[in-house]
Order: C-alpha cells, then sequence, then structure tokens
DNA sequence: CATACTTTGACAACCGTTTTCGTTTTCGTG
DNA sequence: CACGAAAACGAAAACGGTTGTCAAAGTATG
C-alpha cells in the first residue's frame, strides 16, 4: 500500500458519508498534499478493486465513494442533505432480489440497492 | 407530443431492454431519419420527466432508457448480457426499505433497486 | 402573406474520467 | 552506499457522454 493511497484512504474514512473523486482531491491539496488527481483516481479504484470502498454514481453520472464499515455485502441509507451514510444489512432484500431471480429464470443474479432519505439532524 | 418525440418514445418501445440515447440515435438515423442527437437528448429527458420513460445509470456512467409498461413505482431485473428487462414488483422490497428508513430516523425516504443476471436465452 | 412562437439540429462547450508519457520514488541487491 | 529495475506519480492531453448555443426551419394565428 503506497503512502498516496494510504492517504486518499484516510481522507475518505474521515467522512459519514459518500465522496466524490474530486472533492477529495481537493480536500487533500487543501490540507497541504502535493498529490495529484490522477492519483486520486488511480486510489480509488485500486481500493475500489479490492472492495475496500463502496462506489456508486449519482443521477448525474459522478461517482462517490465511501470507505465502509465491513467489506462484506450491504447497503446504505444516505442523506439526501448532507450525504452522511448508514450502512444497512437485510436478510430480507437479499433473499427478495434471489427470488426475483428464479422467478423469472436468470441466473447469476446480483443487485444494487440504495435508500435515500433527509437524517434526524438535518429535517 | 412533437413527431420528433414520438419518434423516440416508438424506437425506444421496439426494445424490451434499456437503450442509450447514442443507440436510439443510431437506430433512428439508421432507418432513415434525420433527427439530431441534441433532439434524442432532448425527448428522452422529457419522457423521463413525465414519468414515461425509466432512466437508471450503468456503471460507467452512461445513461439508460427504458420505455416502461406502467408509470407506478417498479423495479426492473435486468439481463447483463442482452439488456432484456423485466418488471419487477415487491411489497416485500417496498416495506423493507421503508421499515429501514424509520428504523434510523430518517425521513421521506425513497429507494432505488436493480436486480441483475443473465436470462435464460443467454445462458 | 405577416407575425410571434416553438422545435430542431449542427456545432461547440462542458465536465468527470482515463490515457499517455516523461519524471520521481521506492526497493532489492551487490 | 551505489546501482538499476520496477512501481508510483502528476501534468497535460485525450476521451466520451451530455448539455448549451444559436440560427434556421416549422407551425399557428390573424
Ligand atoms: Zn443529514
Ligand atoms: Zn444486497
Ligand atoms: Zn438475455
Ligand atoms: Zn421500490
Amino acid at each position: 500500500m503506497s503512502t498516496r493511497r494510504e492517504a486518499v484512504r484516510q481522507a475518505l474514512s474521515g467522512y459519514s458519508g459518500f465522496r466524490s473523486a474530486q472533492d477529495l482531491y481537493a480536500d487533500l491539496r487543501a490540507e497541504g498534499s502535493k498529490i495529484g488527481l490522477t492519483t486520486v483516481y488511480r486510489a480509488l479504484q485500486a481500493l475500489s478493486d479490492s472492495g475496500e470502498v463502496d462506489v456508486l454514481r449519482t443521477d448525474d453520472g459522478e461517482a462517490v465513494y465511501r470507505a465502509c464499515d465491513t467489506e462484506s455485502h450491504h447497503h446504505h441509507i444516505v442523506c439526501r442533505v448532507c450525504a452522511t451514510a448508514v450502512e444497512i444489512e437485510g436478510p430480507t432484500v437479499e433473499r427478495w432480489a434471489a427470488e426475483m431471480g428464479a422467478k423469472h429464470g436468470f441466473t447469476g443474479v446480483t443487485h444494487t440497492v440504495e435508500v435515500f432519505g433527509t437524517c434526524t439532524g438535518c429535517s
């Protein structure tokens, strides 16, 4: 694990919500780092490949990242205002997705689930 | 409803799966239409605003559209190979999302759910 | 026709992301 | 420590999907 990648990981860990590559780049530069945008992208790609961070696309196509507490499969409920994310797990939705796949004859079924709302602090 | 917008809607209706703006543009030009790419984007935006088509983002950030059978809230199971989509509904997942929101004190809870797999024809 | 209003499409601009490529840093070895 | 190979780095250019611009074409109304 290179120093730069570690810096990106730490910058991301400082937030409880999702953060874009450009946000993280700005954060790191603001605190004096001489890191390049390219390296931020590379670090995030590597971290997401290894399952250490979650990635999702916003409605306008931007990729946002989050350092998750667990590497096992889970989902998030994200505040629309402050972007704070809470990790949620649910056998219910896992079972439901699998059943839906089986019911329609699909194999190798996966799913993406995101829940949005306004958190207690923001409402 | 202008002629162009109707043409886009029909081009989209011809498929059972999700289709990108550029795909639809190519389709229309291939069948002789002189439509411009800008107009395709405008038509899709209008159609999605009015709830007549569903939009989602692929993992690489491209927006894909689908003319849905119903305008009410529902989800899809999409074939990873041929992009055919089947509409699915489930009180289970709706209830689960609402419960998760309530449990963590979130208000105005919404959700996005996509299921992927390989359909019978492609596996 | 004349006028006002809307729709269209070629083209350029935009913006997040990826590629390129020359430089710097890191690391194993003598 | 010195050396060379390999990996990491960052600036700038390229890329690709999407959106903005603006003049031309279409449409309705009187
Ligand atoms: Zn909040
Ligand atoms: Zn799941
Ligand atoms: Zn298929
Ligand atoms: Zn739902």
